[in-house]
DNA sequence: TTCTAATATTTGTCTAGTTGTATAGGCCAA
DNA sequence: TTGGCCTATACAACTAGACAAATATTAGAA
């Protein structure tokens, strides 16, 4: 049915069929038909529409995806991204201040939550034993619906008993701890490092794989020393500057 | 034969998520996270916590499965059966540096010195105005013969006429800027984030490019708040931590 | 308390839809 | 001839939902 059926003008204007495609998508996503994370008609649809096969669709999505237009999950499909906005995190521990502060809606979104054993390194950060019972808190931080960072926070379960349940009925960790008895609670040390983006956090992160990633990790204390919380973040480099301001050094 | 002739980033192996997941949790069992007999999260809080489908996770879990380091029984759940024999060690950080002390590492060699114009990021960081005089210092740091960051030290040429013949004849910029009158300063503000090495910076890191990237911006002032250094650091990601104390916070 | 039944949870299996990738070939202009 | 563009096919990887089968948990009755 191809038979190139088309006009004789178009010869002459010698614009690529997949670059007239990217256009006409993102007209449409500029005039609002499709709006911010929604899912675009999947590429046998589009091909479909325009009347071409599936890989000159697929041309045309590459080409918006390299310009951060939409972003491609496989099995699930194609979905409008939000244009990523560097993102200034400061000197505050607690994330929920820091992002309010600069004006952004903060948000996190729990993946999973369970008590397991302590591994090693676990242990010697929560000066516990080995083996011991630990409370992990897997997140996802969000900024504007946008994915900053995964998190992992494990707490020490002994001291802590109702702390999971604490963990989904509020979103905070500091109104979860303070649940617990925990009155207040500083952080005694961080530490920074560049890593690559595994498969799985480039996934969450909406970032390819290999990307870069800001790593932090840190152990928060009680007033009197005792750890209580052993965290890491893996923040999204492209889109996160973590901030340090005169007095902090 | 194909169009290999593409960016870099093509030679990124891309992992299957299913194979990522299934490292992730061969990881938890190694670090003791899961002990052998005990049951792993149910196949749904996994989807949740890697952010993908059960049918992603079950791959993974099929894959352990036939390795012999879990089994599963249907109706109760996935269980660590063994500890995985051969299980590659992560590679260690080997340098813990203290960004409290401004960037100051064990050894240091220049790579160049010269006086050019400020670029405009340049001059708004130092305060003069774009196209002012300026010395820059690129340098190589390293420890135990290893290197471990290139650096880039802006200086205002105006109020520092000597500085680079005072740097060539000591390596440290602390002593450089005490000889052309410059007693004492201090680190007004850091930025940190995560980038990928370029060729040159690779180069200069005996790392590959594309490896992780710790990226240090910062500007030094005098007492008085007159800003005297704008310093750009690129630590490599797998060699460097950076740490900050409670105080720094 | 103990047993039973109902309910909930968890793994196993199936079908279907979607994107990612590889291969092969035709057409056309430089 | 080469390279860009488009078509065509096939398969892999992942998502989505539904249901079955086995087990765990809980509520209620004896």
């Amino acid at each position: 049915m191809t038979e190139t059926e088309q006009t004789p003008d178009l010869a002459r204007a010698k614009t690529a069929v997949w670059k007239s495609i990217a256009i006409s998508l993102t007209d449409d996503i500029a005039q609002g038909c499709y709006e911010q994370g929604s899912k675009l008609p999947s590429e046998a649809k589009l091909s479909a529409r325009f009347g071409v096969n599936r890989h000159t669709v697929r041309r045309a999505l590459a080409e918006m995806a390299e310009q951060g237009l939409v972003h491609a999950r496989r099995g699930s499909g194609v979905f409008v991204a939000a244009r990523p906005t560097e993102y200034p995190i400061g000197k505050r521990v607690r994330f929920h201040q820091n992002i309010s502060r600069g004006g952004q809606v903060p948000a996190k979104r729990i993946l999973m939550l369970e008590t397991r054993a302590a591994s090693a390194t676990e242990a010697e950060a929560l000066q516990i034993a080995a083996g011991d019972p630990v409370h992990v808190y897997d997140g996802l931080s969000l900024a504007d619906e946008h994915p900053i960072a995964v998190f992992q926070s494990i707490f020490p379960a002994g001291p802590l008993p109702g702390l999971l349940h604490a963990l989904e009925e509020r979103q905070s960790v500091t109104a979860a701890l303070a649940a617990c008895g925990v009155a207040d609670y500083t952080r005694q040390e961080t530490r920074l490092t560049a890593k690559l983006a595994t498969a799985t956090q480039a996934l969450h992160l909406q970032i390819s794989e290999g990307a870069p990633i800001l790593r932090s990790t840190g152990v928060n204390g009680t007033v009197d020393g005792k750890p209580i919380e052993f965290g890491k973040t893996w923040f999204a480099g492209d889109r996160v500057t973590l901030t340090l301001g005169a007095q902090d050094i």
